[in-house]
DNA sequence: ATTAACTTGCTGTGCAGCAAGCAAGTGGAG
DNA sequence: CTCCACTTGCTTGCTGCACAGCAAGTTAAT
């Protein structure tokens, strides 16, 4: 009965509880949303009462934020460690390139409550955190981005063509961890299958270097009249 | 005095009204999420009282899976209308694969509400709906692939291939429009701006088609060390 | 003993879902 | 044609539940 989590006879650190509740409503959060979860679910994962997490953090909206920032904190780190690591190597660009996607979706996959939670986020009509800043969230785009812009001397139309780029990239790595049980599953893939996370990082990888068209000539270039590809995505 | 939509002089036309009810709410279910929509704030909006949609619609969750429906039903039509128009058509497949970006750029650009439910739906744990069955979602996605796959006949690995690739269709699309206000933003790009969604679409049909190789080797070919995409995203 | 770290009790709010009512038609008998 | 019984379309009243936030207590550390 000496196990922390429950009962009057645990020992008294803030600053561990403090962490314990913050990740349960990191998880919380992440996985049911802001309003399906009660301030009572949060303390009983994080094995405490139902008002500490108010104790510690004021109000439910403080909480969520305090959640958001330790999360950024996070993505804030590794984007700085990724870069750093690349710029001391002199591999290709491709194969930068290809460790550089390997990383991110590693990152992603293994955070999918920072997934969510921005998910939430895009959703969110503005209000619900308190209506106040929305900042921190751009903060990790920006440093990649003028990362890039930063390293070479890009012009005005380069810029957007490499902000065009890193979206696409994001995008291709981010998308289908969202909608793994909706659209990839109905395409026939298995998210859930073990080679599937390196098919998929294969595929983008291949698809940002060379694009389609090697595929599209090598194997259904004189076939038909219609792209393969292109015949059901329409409209 | 005789406007429809509020007071005891109103017209009588079930169906009319069943139709403002499912608009309003397929609109506040896409705009604020399932249990940020009350039924009152629902008819409020359609102009009947707070007890109709109720009426209508049985409870809460038979409302939403109605307004899923509705939804489903205009993307199958529209997926249908693309696929036959792309086949009737005897331009070569890049043009095609371009006509079928814009196409889906568009109808994702014109129909917000149906992407953001389909964000919900994927962040859904499941429950929400009545924890019932979910395939509806699944339809969409499974007729264009299998629409791909009896077009050529394509081997598994193909089969494969060519639902990696859809994926990354619908990503290169949809995720962009999802967080226009988060991570798009962030990299400096303007998504209210008047060209944005032309500029967009052309680099996506450029990067599906080309990849992003040509533009590496001509302008930052042999600048420095590392890609100008790979620095900043790393991680 | 005093302060920090919690817990339990309480209150007000918002909402979903019934149930009862009312008003606008609709059909049939005289 | 007209009166009336009955249905359909909708509204208002009510009840029970869930939750956020406060306030007052209680126990452990220093």
């Amino acid at each position: 009965m000496t196990e922390p989590g429950q009962g009057a006879n645990r020992e008294r650190n803030a600053e561990l509880t403090r962490e314990r509740v913050l990740l349960a409503a990191e998880r919380l959060f992440a996985e049911q949303g802001f309003d399906q979860t009660s301030l009572a679910e949060v303390g009983r994962l994080a094995g405490v009462s139902r008002a500490t997490p108010g104790y510690f953090f004021g109000s439910k909206a403080e909480l969520y934020r305090s959640v958001l920032e330790s999360c950024f904190q996070r993505v804030r780190d590794a984007v700085r460690a990724g870069r750093e690591r690349s710029q001391s190597t002199d591999a290709p660009p491709e194969a930068i390139l290809a460790g550089a996607v390997a990383d991110y979706s590693t990152f992603l996959e293994q955070h999918p409550h920072f997934v969510r939670l921005m998910e939430r986020e895009a959703l969110a009509p503005s209000t619900g955190t308190g209506g106040g800043d929305i900042p921190p969230r751009l903060a990790a785009g920006q440093e990649a981005l003028e990362a890039i812009v930063d390293e070479l001397g890009l012009t005005q139309e380069d810029r957007d063509a490499a902000a065009h780029l890193l979206v696409s990239l994001v995008a291709l790595c981010w998308f289908p961890l969202v909608h793994a049980t909706t659209l990839v599953r109905a395409t026939g893939l298995d998210p859930s299958a073990p080679g599937y996370p390196e098919s998929r990082r294969r595929h983008v990888v291949d698809l940002i270097l060379h694009g389609v068209r090697d595929s599209l000539h090598t194997r259904a270039g004189g076939s038909r009249t219609a792209s393969p590809v292109t015949t059901g995505v329409c409209s």
